[in-house]
DNA sequence: ACAGTTTGCATGACACGTCAAACAAAGGAA
DNA sequence: TTCCTTTGTTTGACGTGTCATGCAAACTGT
């Protein structure tokens, strides 16, 4: 017995393919101008926001990795790269002798404070000022509503 | 002279970390979904469904890569991929002796005619149902907008 | 016909992210 | 204490995507 398909309508096919074009035509052009203007890439940016917008001078990677909504292994790998470029430092934590705690360097300071108004800038350009600010508000509630039924089903 | 940078307010902010939560969450999920179940990966799904639904038997990679807007570097690395899994088969082209054309195998028939299914259910769960019509209608409008400033700026 | 350019694809090196396995330190129960 | 489990992190293998490069076939102008 062969349970009956619903495949998508248009205005579900419109929606959907919508959405996994612009992904993919966002995603490149945003790290384009990053990278091509400052050398990092989406999570260099996203680690050194973090790590240089907080009081805290040294994180814990386990901290890390929760703030981030990352996984253990990705962030594990991602530090380990970035600190072979200078761009942050990995100390032992005090407190936990399992634990890596991991603080920016002078250069990953100079890094994100040159990349971050012309990532901002970026994200103006091709998404803000692109949409109305009924659009801003949909999309927002339109990722919220997702985004809940998605975290809802790991519980 | 610095440029004053103007900062997302807090209804941009909630947009964009709300794009790119869901992006996050909802790829991660479906990609699951579909590797379990089928042990197949959303770019292989992308190509099998162009050879499985199109009358034409074989492809030559130069129009697939145009119709599936990949990069031709890209669609080569995959179908690679693909053919040493025996998705599908890699034959001459008859009419450009440097051409390559792609060719669904059984085995790729197979898998995409059980895969289609499921992953249409699981874009149905996860997103169309979430999602009220007025919903569906916001993001189609939402992402057509900023893929066609996207577009704009390559031409 | 011939030289120069363009086109179609393959390849290698690399960055990124996932999973599974390994390991030492920490914590808890007897 | 001793044992056992959990936790924090690292590592290796692998699939994926990008860029730069190489190369042969096709095209173009003379």
């Amino acid at each position: 017995m062969v349970e009956q398909v619903r495949w998508l309508d248009d205005a579900e096919q419109a929606a959907w393919t919508g959405y996994r074009q612009m992904k993919r035509l966002l995603d490149a052009r945003l790290a384009a101008e990053l990278t091509a203007g400052f050398g990092l890439s989406e999570p260099d940016y996203d680690v050194l926001s973090l790590l240089n917008d907080t009081d805290a001078t040294r994180w814990c990677l386990k901290d890390m990795a929760v703030r981030l909504h990352w996984s253990p292994s990705r962030l594990s790998h991602h530090i380990a790269r970035m600190a072979t470029r200078g761009l942050l430092d990995r100390l032992p934590c005090e407190t936990d002798a399992r634990g890596t705690d991991v603080a920016i360097s002078a250069a990953g300071r100079r890094a994100i404070e040159l990349a971050a108004p012309g990532h901002v800038d970026s994200v103006r350009r091709h998404v803000i000022d692109q949409l109305t600010a009924t659009d801003l508000a949909d999309l927002a509630r339109i990722t919220r509503k997702i985004t809940a039924h998605l975290r809802s089903l790991d519980t």
